[in-house]
DNA sequence: GTCTCATTTGAGAATACACTCAAATTTGAG
DNA sequence: CTCAAATTTGAGTGTATTCTCAAATGAGAC
């Protein structure tokens, strides 16, 4: 769709317009005039780089999604605290995306079931992330209950999350700290 | 607002009207004219029964919520159990209530700053009443310590809410049955 | 330099939404 | 029965939304 560097540079200032106005303002308040006018842009412009709204906001929460992981490319190598810290650290310097992320997986989509597909195997990878690092540092044979307890941390972890949104006072690190005994 | 018999019984068509939306549609898809429809009212009588859409719809799941509640007037009586069970049953009979309850909770405000304070006075009082119960059963005296156990509790009770939206293969009440431990 | 195609413009179409209001109708207390 | 007040109507207001398109401008291959 962009072939010139012009149609290149366009993409990236849209995308990080994009990206600040879910920061800012929420999935809801991000719309298309609060998207082009941060970017400098005209819907037309938008729409010559982007089929829809919808794609450029998928393509942010991806990114989002991906900064959580603390080692993207190797398996079977983080310990369960750094895939708490990780989350915590996500919540701390994203906090607001890591709202998005969460409405996302509530309301279910931004528009088409895509979306949602997407959270859902993301999870999945997650869960069995945790529950491998916690079978790993347990010496646990039985999967199943490592399993257990990477969905219960995991769950502590989004509820945590919750919370803070609610009552930002709320010292998660701390919190998350006495989690692992 | 309503003091005739036949205004009574409208608004609690549309409030019932408003449940069976939220219920099929989505907080999103429930719109007015959905509601309207639905109730068999014209959106002028609606106004006259409700400030607003988005308070009949807090009234809703305020009604849920309050359903569940294992003693809904008395204060300081229950136990740990009977609030985590009141949980679980909320989650179980009116998941898509529930869903809602949490959206609202992301979202914030949406439109103005006055439901998200009621929100956040709803959870305040929750951690409260969990608060008590845990001290009371455990014979806490350092309130501080229960408070802490109580937020860590919502936490993961909020957070397996949120995993059953995305697995509802998961099984929550047995989740949170070994939570008390 | 020229010519093609990428890019940008910006007004505006099409639609959807929450909400209003003056007028008509219905209720029920006295 | 009377009449003030409650209730209902439904067209209409205002605003916001996503997305389109014909025309203007810019880039770069040759």
């Amino acid at each position: 769709m962009a072939r010139y560097k012009a149609g290149l540079e366009t993409r990236r200032r849209i995308l990080a317009a994009t990206r600040d106005a879910l920061a800012e303002h929420g999935p809801d308040g991000t719309t298309l005039k609060v998207i082009c006018d941060r970017a400098g842009v005209q819907p037309g412009s938008f729409y010559n780089l982007f089929p829809s709204k919808e794609e450029a906001i998928l393509t942010v929460v991806r990114e989002a999604i991906e900064a959580v992981d603390p080692h993207p490319d190797g398996v079977g190598v983080d310990t369960p605290d750094e895939l708490v810290e990780a989350y915590v650290t996500f919540l701390e310097h994203q906090p607001l995306l890591a709202r998005v992320y969460l409405q996302i997986a509530l309301t279910g989509a931004v528009a088409d079931g895509h979306v949602l597909g997407r959270i859902r195997r993301h999870r999945e990878r997650r869960v069995e992330r945790f529950t491998d690092a916690i079978a790993r540092a347990e010496g646990l044979t039985d999967r199943s209950e490592a399993e257990r307890r990477a969905v219960m941390l995991l769950a502590t972890l989004d509820g945590l999350a919750v919370a803070t949104f609610l009552d930002p006072s709320l010292d998660v690190r701390k919190r998350a700290a006495g989690l692992l005994d």
